[in-house]
DNA sequence: TTGTAAGCGTTATCAT
DNA sequence: ATGATAACGCTTACAA
């Protein structure tokens, strides 16, 4: 920068106030400034400028970087972002970096505001971190909390399912489970759904993943009446029991039923046509942003919640509840 | 920092060194800061470090964040990066953030080096961009570049399923191919394959998304004879031809075999089962670490090149080439 | 083992 | 319209 005013015979503070689109230079030196800075291929200096600032114009966002769902996130919030003005910084969580550690990136980063996916960290931990940068954390439900919280009622999407499948005539409709508090609203969710409707709650224990799905599958085959429906907790795990349930000869929906959650891309592949549960990732991040303008440029301290609504996508994976008698039959055959 | 050298009674310049774990302050005065600093929550300003030292230790990666393959490179390069005392900041393509805004955004962050997956950018602009910072190109050819590159050999990729198809009797081979720098390697890898076998080189247009891949499929089931395969540019662009054509009632591999390209989790999931091409991430990251390594602590400074041998990876979609009589009467049944 | 002081590239305040 | 100068928070000779 001082090359470039030398270079034009100007000062420092002349080059910054154009470089900054700041009234007050002339429309001549702009131009002259801008040449030589092109000439130098001049960048301005980033953490210069956050040093001297009191602001930095940063959000952190913690994502697990090979999570479709939070890519599908941080591609809206970063848009959302910097219609606002601000940067995103990613603090990605992978197989050997910790969500502390992501965390502690971002902070060292200056960011001015965090905004945390899927967090699994305690609520202790949490509030620490929010008395150095406003937290938003995003699709995790957080009793008592006292940071933004921006998520969709999972328990009610879960419960969406079950009245859907209920209204189809099912009526032994088993949970493929999930674990950590996500895994657990969804669980409660589908508890209470099912009492409601005077059904027992069957709770399998599975996982977010494909494999965790397929895995699932022996144990519901090997049972002597296949169920009726299954509500698994996330998409990845209902497409990796679809999948299973296919090989093993099972017509899905005629035999059975099938639900995910998060109606992502995978599951809108109209040869898998999922029944989901939609989050709106686009209007989360769009909540989350507003969430972090609102205390950082509006003023709020008190922490708020948005609670969305989710949306049931229905497709092809669920149908009328099968006659126990052809299901059977189907069952004996592949065996 | 002062507050804590203040409250301890010492100077900024020992609190400084205790945080970088440099040998010099006693153990004593370690403890005592540590306390401190603990109590003030005090933590380190990357800008104003990074401002005092001479470098970063920061790496820019520009990726699209949806593009699946793209945040597996990255996950990657994150554990490399960090495995070699870097941080990587992530520059996000996003439908409203061109490659440019990207690389500026990194270059702003004063990243030391650059690695860019699948740039768009014309070679000359690369150039300059390396003059600033070296630069990585991963996944693109870039003949006569001055930058390093990392890629897999996309034409050999190509040919490798256009050799499998012809040894299982295909001879009316298509490809469904993309734009750009990539799609046009691969279509190039396609006709010399094809010519190479003696067979006549059929090139439809296409693209690299599920969308693409289905809306590929009347243009094939309208010719007089199905193509007995299809070679598509990339798996996402199989997978939309895929579930089209299965929608359509043609039988696949019975009636008509297809490929992808990448390997992706997609493919590998058991009911799509897609044969294909790996890419090696988990290589083409290391490389591409190694590369920077070697241009910012290695003295490396003409541009190089590496280019892996691509794997192939067969599954259920491809078999043996359909008789003509069955393939034709499959697709009457349908109509 | 500890302290002093200069400097990194910017912005901001106050003059001119 | 422009310039001088003091921060911003850290690192690093060099001195004690």
């Amino acid at each position: 920068m001082q090359d470039i005013a030398d270079r034009v015979g100007v000062s420092k503070a002349l080059v910054s106030m154009i470089f900054r689109d700041i009234a007050g230079p002339s429309a001549a030196t702009r131009e002259k400034v801008m040449e030589v800075a092109d000439e130098l291929g001049y960048r301005p200096n980033r953490a210069a400028a956050l040093l001297s600032l009191r602001r930095t114009k940063l959000i952190g966002v913690m994502a697990e970087i090979r999570n479709s769902f939070h890519t599908e996130l941080v591609d809206f919030l970063v848009d959302d972002a910097e219609r606002a003005g601000y940067e995103v910084v990613l603090g990605p969580v992978t197989a050997t970096r910790t969500q502390a550690q992501a965390v502690d990136m971002l902070l060292e980063f200056q960011c001015e505001a965090l905004v945390l996916l899927g967090p699994q960290l305690d609520s202790a931990t949490l509030h620490t971190i929010d008395e150095r940068a406003p937290v938003v954390s995003v699709g995790r439900r957080l009793p008592g909390s006292t940071v933004d919280v921006v998520r969709t009622a999972d328990g009610r999407g879960v419960a969406m399912l079950v009245n859907h499948l209920v209204t189809l005539g099912h009526t032994d409709i088993v949970h493929a489970s999930g674990t950590g508090a996500i895994g657990a609203d969804r669980a409660s969710g589908y508890r209470r759904a099912m009492i409601r409707h005077g059904l027992d709650p069957q709770v399998v224990v599975s996982g977010f993943t494909e494999m965790a799905g397929s895995s699932t599958a022996p144990g519901l085959l090997e049972r002597d009446d296949l169920p009726s429906a299954v509500v698994c907790v996330n998409d990845r795990c209902a497409i990796g029991l679809l999948d299973a349930m296919q090989k093993a000869g099972i017509d899905v929906p005629a035999d059975m039923s099938i639900t995910g959650y998060d109606n992502s891309p995978l599951a809108q592949l109209t040869h898998i046509a999922l029944t989901s549960v939609s989050q709106d990732p686009r209007e989360q991040a769009r909540r989350a942003v507003s969430s972090v303008l609102e205390r950082l440029d509006g003023g709020r301290t008190r922490p708020a919640s948005v609670i969305l609504r989710p949306r049931l996508s229905l497709r092809s994976t669920t149908g009328p509840a099968a006659q126990r008698e052809k299901t059977r039959r189907r069952i004996e055959r592949s065996r």
